[in-house]
DNA sequence: GCCGTTTTCGGCCCGACTGTTTTCAGTCG
């Protein structure tokens, strides 16, 4: 079995579990766990690396021992250290540790004193009382560890940001309303545009902290208060979704917004950079000795260590503060540089809405051109289109394009790729076409050489422009089919190709890491709406925060050329 | 266990809230 970065990473945060349950020195535990996010985020293969005689202690947080243990892994599939932990330690005792309000110092000792290793274990003792007898326990933990674990059962831990984005809306609107309150801000993996949220965090600057607090635990979706201080608090909503938030004056307010924004591992790394300059970082702002020198912007704490203002999205402290010092950020392409949008239906197969309507929409998000892409016949289910109806879409295309100015619709299709990499349309079809769309629909299960080279194939195709949401995941639902993306990204860019940056907000598919490896490999992005419905245009904005995470550029995006330029770059006559 | 425009040793981000304590440990973000 070949060893992969997510094995190797998943050895690291076991070992780093297992190391805090015995309470071992904290920085040791942390230089697993970076290493872990080293690994779980790199986009070579450790094995490749090591085969081809790269030196892993160039990476981030790699040193001697690791590199040595990372060696260890990929010869044998084994780590010693681990092995040896999980004969001091019952394994499944790390699992304690994933239950809100249990530590390692807790877990230890429900494992210690009452030999508790599982969570069906933690249910029983917390319910036949057990639990308050021991040292440091009592009535209120042990009832809140009982509610820990129910919660666990039946929520799932992370939600779409869309989805949370409706939960937010309203929430802030009510804390805006607050008599003195100021400012108002989504912040944490919402404001970073991640995929997905574990819980909100909310950032208010207000003169009476009080009634902003008040306002926030009697908030009429609360389903549950389960902190609240003078200047911080946490809610649980009906929906099961956690909302932090945080008080602060008007003065701390970029500090707070820093800070609370995160990620923890841009913030850890920020205070450290502060640190070698004498400056201390907390979310009131940036000191001198007593002096307080920044922070009533965000834009001021960044120029207090020297360096520009970085764009939350990419905040994951994965290079940007090394770029943000050399003066080589990324200049992040924005929602306004799109011109046109390259993947959408119709109801001519499985869309809700006209090629009118579609178009009107489209001009009324202010693109100049739209793709029509309707599924190829192939896919029974979504009454997809053969070459007869193909034909006669293009025509009804030409006739509305004779009646826009400034807008145009582009003919094309999303052609399936079938099992063995052909397309389920003939080269006579796609010949005519401006825009194809290569997409897997089918045998999402193939083993990972086969699903390879079934889309290299694909790829090689002359006529496809580009490839539809090239992993095929659907968050939360289903996993990206078993597919060597690396190699997929790398011929996407030498043959020219083009691959999607799908906006659906289930799909968000590439994602951001694969965004910047294509930017890497030099093959460029179609950020996509996929869009179904008239609505579904907006999904590009989403689309766009993905994209922003992958340090794309506008020069790295397809569709934010004009659509002259764009035709040169597709082949296609006017 | 990593790392070095003070360092190859001695540091490693920083503060709020809760519950169980009677001044603070544990957990969280």
């Amino acid at each position: 079995m070949p060893v992969h970065n997510a094995d190797i990473a998943a050895a690291f945060e076991n070992i780093a579990d297992l190391l805090e349950i015995q309470g071992a020195n904290p920085f040791r535990i942390r230089a697993y766990r970076n290493a872990a996010r080293t690994f779980s985020e790199l986009s070579h293969e450790a094995r490749e690396l090591l085969a081809a005689g790269a030196d892993l202690t160039r990476l981030p947080g790699i040193g001697d021992d690791l590199a040595g243990k990372v060696r260890e892994l990929v010869d044998t599939g084994h780590c010693g250290v681990l092995d040896r932990l999980r004969k001091e330690l019952p394994p499944a005792v790390t699992e304690l540790l994933r239950i809100p309000g249990l530590g390692p110092k807790r877990v230890k000792t429900l494992w210690h004193d009452l030999g508790v290793q599982t969570v069906e274990q933690l249910a029983h003792a917390a319910a036949a009382g057990r639990i308050r007898l021991l040292h440091g326990f009592g009535e209120k933990t042990e009832r809140s560890i009982l509610e820990a674990v129910r919660a666990q059962a039946d929520q799932q831990r992370r939600i779409l940001r869309s989805v949370a984005a409706q939960y937010a809306g309203s929430l802030q609107a009510a804390l805006a309303a607050v008599p003195g309150v100021q400012q108002v801000t989504m912040a944490g993996s919402f404001r970073r545009c991640c995929e997905t949220v574990g819980d909100l965090d909310l950032l208010v600057s207000a003169s009476d902290t009080a009634a902003v607090m008040r306002r926030f635990t009697t908030y009429d979706e609360v389903a549950d208060v389960l902190s609240a201080g003078d200047t911080r608090g946490s809610i649980l909503l009906k929906s099961g979704l956690q909302v932090d938030l945080r008080v602060v004056t008007a003065e701390s307010y970029g500090a707070a917004l820093h800070y609370f924004t995160g990620s923890k591992a841009h913030n850890i790394a920020i205070r450290r950079l502060g640190q070698k300059q004498g400056l201390k970082i907390n979310e009131y702002g940036v000191f001198r000795g007593r002096s307080r020198i920044a922070g009533t912007t965000e834009a001021s704490v960044y120029e207090a260590l020297g360096l520009p203002y970085i764009p939350p999205e990419l905040r994951e402290n994965r290079g940007e503060i090394e770029q943000a010092q050399s003066g080589h950020l990324p200049q992040l392409v924005a929602r306004a540089d799109l011109r046109g949008d390259l993947h959408a239906h119709t109801r001519d197969s499985d869309g809700r809405d006209t090629l009118e309507a579609m178009a009107k929409a489209a001009q009324a998000q202010g693109l100049s051109y739209l793709a029509i892409t309707d599924h190829s016949a192939h896919l029974g289910v979504t009454h997809g289109l053969d070459a007869a109806r193909l034909r006669s879409q293009g025509e009804a295309i030409d006739r509305l394009n004779g009646t826009f100015s400034g807008f145009t619709l582009l003919k094309g299709v999303e052609v399936d790729i079938l099992e063995d990499g052909r397309l389920a349309l003939s080269d006579t079809v796609l010949s005519r076409l401006d825009v194809v769309i290569a997409s897997v629909h089918s045998h999402f299960d193939l083993p990972r050489t086969r699903q390879t080279e079934r889309l290299l194939r694909a790829l090689d195709h002359p006529h496809v422009t580009l490839l539809g949401h090239p992993s095929g995941r659907l968050l939360g639902k289903r996993a990206p089919y078993d597919v060597d993306m690396e190699r997929v990204i790398r011929k996407a860019g030498e043959r020219g190709c083009f691959l999607e940056l799908n906006s659906q907000p289930l799909r968000l598919d590439l994602n951001d890491l694969h965004c910047r490896m294509a930017r890497d490999a030099g093959a460029l992005v179609s950020i996509n709406s996929d869009a179904h419905s008239t609505f579904d245009l907006a999904n590009l904005e989403s689309g766009v925060g993905q994209a922003r995470r992958g340090w794309l550029e506008k020069r790295h995006v397809l569709n934010t050329r004009p659509l002259g330029a764009l035709r040169d770059m597709l082949g296609i006559n006017p």
